[in-house]
DNA sequence: AGTAGGTTGAC
DNA sequence: TCAACCTAC
């Protein structure tokens, strides 16, 4: 007898339902990873993102190795793959994580069907997130629609989470045929662009527990004090590892509260937050599965966003060339890194659709092929959020300058000097508006606007003018 | 999770 | 002169 074990987006042993219950059964268990992108079309995973699978998958199969078994993964279509495995072993059940996407929702409910229709008893489990999306509502039974309310509610129902550790010992996976290489999905960029991911990131279970506890033990006293300044290392980075199921907010949540008790209190109760956030957005996707593409308030749907040149100008601003240090060491950052501050994601996003009027949905895509943190709940919360067309927008007026996020956020200039080398030798004072310094000045710091780094691509006072114009025709 | 433009009050 | 605070957008 084998119970599968199908492996998704919650490559972890510790705190993994879906493990738990196969193990149960007292049966073999046969974890597999299935490569089939298609199904999550037209999300299918970005380049980063499929870096980070790679990884990700290598270090889970070390892990099962360790004790005793081993991934098996296999490509193509879900659903017969599965059935396959089933025959060849004789499994009599199928475990898995849920997922909350419009599309691998769709395939999975289908899958379900087959299977249990084939014969085989089929279980998803929660493990991605604290409450399910159908778990918190309003007094109305509505889903919430304002992140204070959401998470008021979901504070109140909160309770300690009891994850289940990593199993030291798994029971050997049956033999079986077939199967692929790692290696043969063809997962890393073929041109090698990824020294930078490589550089910054140590994707896996192992990393995303040591980089909890580093940053529970450390930076979280000062979180909100710190997290706003992208030159200083504040935040915790594990929101990929969230991504990939590496680490549950359950564990998270518990480590909390083995550390510092209430987890809705100071210091811890600003970090809390952002899971929160996290769970939002996976509330929201739930709900409203139609806003990764469509504005949720529907009074956008004829925004005048901008036509002329906007190929051009959303180029610049993927390349980081649009002029602007604080957007530009943003847009700098995502590409050789894979992440990008949150602080600056919303200067970029802000300046993309309001100083530039180009629509979010571009903005998001260009997020999710980039990202190794890709996440369609949250980038498109975010997104939505910025262009003020979602759940708990900002005020359509809202407009971010990011010569004042930059002064305020990157004082002593010490990210926009990171990625945007160019400027180094100005001064503070005119490194987050270099079009506002004497020409002298310029010539000594060996900057010349338009050459050596670009001219603003527009005046900001002139396109923020621009953006409430045209945001004053959706105010209703 | 904003900005700009004003007033106020401490130097 | 400048930060702190207030308010309209």
């Amino acid at each position: 007898m084998t119970a599968i074990l199908w492996l998704r987006r919650d490559l972890r042993l510790d705190d993994n339902p879906a493990l738990q219950a196969a193990l149960a059964t007292g049966a073999a268990v046969l974890p597999v990873y299935i490569h089939a992108p298609d199904e999550e079309s037209p999300w299918e995973p970005g380049g980063a993102s499929r870096w980070w699978l790679h990884a990700s998958l290598r270090s889970l199969d070390a892990a099962l190795r360790e004790r005793g078994s081993r991934l098996h993964i296999a490509r193509g279509d879900s659903l017969n793959v599965l059935k396959q495995l089933a025959a060849e072993t004789g499994a009599t059940q199928v475990h898995w994580s849920r997922l909350y996407d419009p599309s691998t929702r769709e395939r999975d409910t289908r899958i379900k069907q087959a299977l249990r229709a084939a014969g085989l008893r089929c279980e998803s489990h929660g493990s991605a997130l604290l409450f399910e999306p159908w778990e918190i509502s309003t007094a109305e039974h509505q889903p919430y629609r304002v992140f204070s309310a959401f998470w008021r509610a979901c504070v109140k129902a909160l309770t300690e989470p009891r994850p289940v550790a990593a199993p030291d010992r798994l029971p050997p996976p049956p033999e079986i045929d077939g199967g692929v290489s790692l290696d043969a999905l063809g997962l890393l960029p073929r041109i090698p662009w990824d020294d930078g991911l490589k550089a910054t990131w140590n994707p896996g279970e192992f990393s995303a527990r040591e980089r909890t506890e580093e940053f529970l033990d450390g930076q979280v006293a000062d979180y909100s004090e710190l997290r706003d300044q992208p030159g200083i290392p504040g935040t915790s980075r594990l929101a990929p590892h969230l991504h990939f199921g590496e680490i549950s907010p359950r564990r998270i949540l518990s480590m909390v509260i083995e550390r510092f008790g209430d987890p809705t209190a100071k210091p811890v109760e600003a970090f809390v937050r952002e899971v929160g956030w996290r769970e939002f957005g996976y509330h929201l996707l739930y709900h409203f599965p139609q806003t990764p593409t469509e504005p949720l308030n529907r009074q956008f749907a004829d925004f005048p966003w901008a036509s002329a040149e906007v190929e051009a100008q959303l180029r610049a601003w993927q390349r980081g060339q649009t002029g602007i240090p604080m957007v530009d060491a943003g847009m700098r950052e995502l590409w050789h890194s894979g992440w990008m501050h949150n602080r600056v994601r919303m200067v970029v996003a802000s300046f993309l659709t309001k100083n530039l009027l180009i629509p979010w949905q571009d903005g998001a895509r260009w997020f999710w092929d980039t990202l190794v943190d890709a996440d369609l709940a949250s980038n498109t919360l975010g997104w939505q959020w910025t262009a003020g067309c979602g759940a708990d927008a900002a005020p359509y007026f809202r407009v971010f300058n990011p010569v004042r996020q930059g002064e305020r956020f990157d004082p002593d200039g010490r990210y926009v000097r990171r990625w945007c080398p160019e400027l180094r030798e100005l001064p503070d004072k005119y490194l987050h508006q270099p079009w506002a310094a004497p020409e002298t000045l310029l010539r000594s710091a060996g900057v010349k606007l338009g050459e050596s780094y670009p001219a603003p691509m527009v005046d900001l006072g002139k396109s923020r003018a621009r953006a409430l114009a045209a945001y004053e025709q959706v105010k209703g």
